[in-house]
DNA sequence: TCTGGGGTCCTAGGACCC
DNA sequence: TCTGGGGTCCTAGGACCC
């Protein structure tokens, strides 16, 4: 252990953990000012999505996280539901993480809005005084750049440090003074403790077990018994305040996976089979991104009743190339029964290796045009004679994208010749309903246009906040990562 | 009320090898 | 003929996290 600790936690809260706010639906309130002050949902578009964040104020109609969106509109019919634009809320992540390097050369961010950051490494405070004022200095740092508030939690562990932050929602800050933990530990329910979810909760509930001090008095060997050697051990060291897991800078992922919820279930064996090889497409694009390759090809595949099962192949060796992942998840989908349908299909790829561009370049790029060659002839086959592929026929054609057709979600960045920039209110009915507003404007009014007018077009997110003096990219809020190709970010299933 | 998508880690059994 | 134990890899499933 590189620094100085005591009883598992080191002397000065110099692991400070920072939450973003309710941070999707803030990003959407400081994008779209008539929504501040109003409930705010964002989540899956379709009948089948889940809230992924609510806002304060829809959270007092008690919407939450992971909630079907339907319940969330019989709950709260009168918050706005927009679509989640990824694009904007890794731009605005991307200038919280450079805030938080500021600090330390050790951040590890565990989300798009959450990250660890080890003071100490940085040099920024070793005692609870100078702690905090880095914690206030960074928070407000945080709002100046970002428009937005984040949570800070500062402690001796990183699991304190979260239990902090948590504590500190919404806009604040919580300092834990080591010596305090367990005291302040003791009467927390169980379900604070990372690793404790439904299932482990409801496995200690009916064991006697609900606050933190129960666990420390069960004892290690007890937790053991009941809930096996790893989550036993670490959940002991827990209770009794115990956590000297280090800031981890960077982690190699290791897997990577894509997957689809339909509208409706699948039945049709064919279309099960070409969605599988989109899958297994997309997922190869990622991989190749990352610049990796993997050697176990994972199909997933969750059926009408929500049975959920998994079934994997271990290559030979690493590839990264579509047509063996195609292929293999292909032979691993002949194994699964589908009759009654299809909710979800996912294709995952894990076992990562760093993929060595020298030895395989040629080559790879050989077998990516000859996929290509032959996704393109096997297209026309489809279009030509959809249904009439054999049973045993390893390659199964690709399916063509759907139609770039112009379909406007909720929450969407729109632009119109007359009108300038502004966002999609809603849409149906051959009709679409867009707010003129920007992130700096005063909140703004609403037109309806034909779904194809053609003087409305997609845009990509403007800044949250009007950068200070506007000189060439040196604040980090005058540079919005706007690539072009409106539109990838939005794609849902 | 009908349950997303992207991950991580752990367990357990069987194969296989020494 | 019966009976070893340890280590590693593969597969499947489950809990958990954001």
């Amino acid at each position: 252990m590189p620094y100085g600790s005591i009883g598992g936690v080191r002397a000065a809260p110099t692991i400070l953990h920072l939450d973003m706010d309710a941070f999707y639906a803030a990003a959407e309130q400081a994008a779209k000012p008539s929504l501040r002050g109003k409930p705010v949902v964002v989540g899956g578009t379709g009948t089948r999505g889940v809230v992924a964040t609510a806002s304060y104020e829809a959270r007092r109609f008690g919407v939450h996280s992971a909630m079907p969106v339907a319940q969330a509109r019989r709950l709260c019919p009168n918050a706005a539901y927009l679509m989640p634009r990824f694009a904007l809320y890794r731009s605005v992540s991307e200038q919280v993480m450079e805030l938080l390097g500021r600090l330390s050369p050790l951040v590890e961010p565990l989300s798009l809005d959450e990250a660890f950051v080890d003071l100490e490494a940085g040099g920024v405070a070793d005692d609870s005084a100078s702690a905090r004022r880095a914690g206030e200095l960074l928070r407000a740092d945080i709002k100046s750049v970002t428009g937005l508030t984040g949570s800070v939690g500062l402690a001796g562990s990183k699991m304190l440090a979260k239990i902090a932050s948590e504590q500190a929602k919404p806009d604040g800050l919580v300092l834990i003074e080591p010596g305090t933990e367990r005291e302040l530990l003791g009467p927390m329910p169980v379900r604070v403790l990372p690793g404790v979810g439904p299932a482990t909760g409801e496995h200690l509930r009916r064991a006697g077990m609900t606050t933190v001090a129960d666990l420390a008095e069960a004892g290690e060997d007890e937790l053991v018994r009941l809930l096996g050697k790893a989550h036993g051990v670490s959940l002991y060291r827990m209770a009794v305040g115990h956590d000297e897991r280090p800031v981890v800078a960077e982690r190699d992922a290791k897997s990577v996976s894509v997957e689809d919820t339909f509208e409706v279930d699948l039945h049709d064996r064919v279309r099960v089979r070409n969605e599988v090889v989109r899958l297994s497409d997309r997922c190869v694009q990622r991989l190749r991104a990352a610049g990796r390759s993997g050697r176990t090809v994972v199909l997933k595949v969750r059926r009408y009743d929500f049975s959920t099962l998994t079934r994997s192949e271990t290559l030979r060796g690493p590839t990264d190339d579509p047509a063996v992942v195609r292929e293999a998840a292909g032979r691993l989908l002949e194994s699964v029964d589908t009759t009654g349908g299809v909710r979800l299909l996912g294709v995952g790829v894990t076992g990562l290796a760093d993929f060595t561009q020298e030895d395989l370049f040629a080559q790879a790029a050989g077998e990516l045009a000859e996929a290509e060659a032959e996704a393109g002839a096997a297209r026309e086959a489809v279009e030509t004679a959809e249904g009439g592929g054999g049973a045993g026929d390893p390659v199964v054609p690709p399916v063509p994208e759907p139609e770039p057709h112009r379909r406007w979600l909720a929450g969407q960045d729109v632009r119109h010749t007359e009108y300038g920039v502004g966002w999609v209110q809603g849409s149906g009915v051959g009709r679409v309903t867009v707010r003129f507003e920007e992130p700096t404007s005063p909140p703004g009014r609403v037109r309806t246009f034909p779904v194809d007018d053609p003087d409305l077009a997609p845009s990509d997110p403007l800044p949250l906040v009007r950068a200070a003096g506007d000189q060439a990219g040196s604040s980090p809020a005058s540079r919005p990562k706007s690539r072009s190709g409106a539109g990838e970010e939005m794609s849902s299933p």
